[in-house]
RNA sequence: UCCUUAGUAGCUCAGUUGGUUAGAGCGACGGACUGUUAAUCCGUAGGUCGUAGGUUCGAGCCCUACCUGGGGAGCCA
């Protein structure tokens, strides 16, 4: 048996080795054909497109044929050759096959047919090995890098802020707890609420909602950080937004005003879109094909055009001169629903928009107090059909004010000391922000439900695989 | 958590005012076909109708509760 090396498929399509002799090693798709000579649509997962593998019947074990069955896998070596059928330039003609895993046909659940996405999700194990998937999942592989191109190539550093905390200050929402203690032996204290002295960390401790207050400590010495990793929301939503365990990228900045940050959020955005068009092109035009077939038309719009930015007092004026009778009343001082953030975007300005000086009674308290008394430097980053992608806002630097927020909103200061340090020492102007990962993703891929572009989703009454 | 909608073959669905033995397409399996492209053609097998109760002579269909999925809302990223 001669030795060779295997070639990817991705690579095998994109260079001319027509003539040569070639090993490849993939998942049969499928196979159809006659009794002569059967065809092999492989696919080893480098590259949406599969290679065709023809096998001439006379030349092979019948019973290995056989066994050549949707799910397979194979490791196929043959000549690589110009194709004498249409829909593919190349294939190779078998010489040898090798049958790595058999996949039973009666029991594997994917068929050459399309399945639907809740399906498919009930089979997220194996959802890896069709179109979408595989595109989704290349593409999100390929946003991850360019995020960490983005700000490496700025400057930033990437910080690594603690996935298990000791802060429930943030109030993004409902947390998960870590304890080691035995859940059917608690100790409670005199005063009825659990003693946590007993515990792993000797207190109680909580999975992240996000790291931004430890990003802050990072900015205000390396200058430039940014977070990414995973968070944590145990909040009962049942919607395809919203996932209990999802991917957040924080970036913090020191010297940056709501401007600047609004500026590199935008200039984010359109890196990751641009670095998609430019390195996933034959994963979208797929999706653009299957799924969403405005898709590449959007990521282009969103590329060359800036976004509308505004604030959110202009906001509620727009809302309110539109007469429109709306599900929520619109006001100044109330929170704007997701029927009026689409408003704005896909009716009104037909773009994304950044919203800006929010009323401080909606926002958190570690937002910039506005001169007004009134509203604090927050922004939103607003997208047609999956809503809020970024939250951020220039940070109160003001030791003074942060404390009086913090009391005024009867947050737990002895537990946010750390936080208060970095205002009483050096204190600096900054500013950051949240970006949703999946929720770009879903937006790059035009999936629509964020189930759909995280490999195993954890959402209220499912944490399967 | 609230509203809404659905759960019938491996998958996607149909199933009439409650009435004999629950149907189709695809997939699988068997066969035919000298190059296919989600191949095509002929045939075969495959179902405790989401779960538990109830109404009825009789329930896939009506009632109650629960479970699970989809869509919308809230919370947010």
């Amino acid at each position: 048996m001669i030795i060779m090396k295997r070639t990817k498929i991705k690579a095998l399509l994109s260079t001319s080795q027509v003539g040569s002799e070639v090993l490849v090693k993939g998942w049969v798709r499928t196979k159809r054909g006659n009794k002569n000579v059967v065809f092999i649509a492989l696919n080893d997962g480098s590259t949406i497109n599969n290679i065709q593998v023809v096998a001439d019947t006379v030349s092979f074990d019948e019973n290995l044929i056989k066994d050549i069955t949707t799910g397979a896998c194979i490791a196929v070596s043959g000549k690589l050759v110009e194709s004498q059928g249409q829909g593919q330039k190349v294939e190779i003609n078998a010489s040898s096959i090798e049958l790595y895993g058999k996949s039973d046909a009666e029991t594997y659940p994917l068929q050459k047919k399309g399945h639907s996405m809740e399906f498919l999700r009930e089979n997220a194990h194996l959802r890896f090995r069709t179109n979408t998937f595989g595109a989704v999942f290349r593409i999100r592989h390929s946003m991850a890098f360019a995020i960490h191109n983005y700000f490496n190539d700025k400057g930033f550093f990437y910080l690594h802020t603690p996935i298990i905390t000791g802060s429930d200050a943030e109030g993004a929402g409902e947390m998960f707890h870590v304890t080691t203690m035995d859940l059917n032996k608690l100790v409670h204290k005199e005063d009825g609420s659990l003693d946590f002295n007993g515990d792993f960390f000797g207190k109680e401790t909580n999975l992240t909602v996000s790291g931004q207050l430890e990003g802050e400590l990072g900015a205000l010495s390396l200058g430039e950080i940014y977070t990414f990793g995973p968070t944590f929301r145990a909040e009962n939503s049942n919607t395809p937004r919203h996932l209990a365990e999802f991917w957040m990228i924080e970036p913090e900045m020191s010297f940056y005003d709501l401007n600047d940050n609004m500026d590199l959020a935008e200039e984010f955005v359109k890196y990751l879109i641009k670095y998609a068009l430019e390195n996933c092109r034959e994963d979208l035009e797929f999706l653009n094909n299957m799924i969403d077939n405005k898709l590449l038309e959007k990521l282009n719009f969103v590329l060359n055009n800036e976004f509308v930015r505004i604030t959110y007092t202009e906001a509620v004026s727009i809302l309110t001169a539109t007469g429109k009778k709306w599900d929520y009343m619109v006001g100044w001082g109330r929170d704007l629903q997701a029927e009026h953030e689409r408003y704005l975007v896909e009716e009104h300005f037909k773009r994304p928009v950044i919203l800006t000086d929010y009323p401080r009674e909606i926002k958190a308290f570690y937002m910039k107090q506005n001169e007004d008394g009134k509203t604090v430097r927050a922004m939103d980053v607003l997208f047609p059909g999956i809503g809020e992608i970024i939250g951020g806002s220039q940070r109160e630097e003001n030791y003074e004010k942060l404390l009086a927020r913090i009391t005024e909103m009867k947050l737990p200061q002895k537990d946010l000391w750390w936080y208060l340090d970095t205002r009483k020492f050096g204190t600096a102007p900054h500013s950051g922000f949240g970006l949703g990962f999946e929720r770009l993703i879903l937006f790059v891929t035009g999936m629509s439900n964020i189930r759909d572009v995280i490999p195993f989703p954890r959402t209220p009454k499912n944490a399967e695989f």
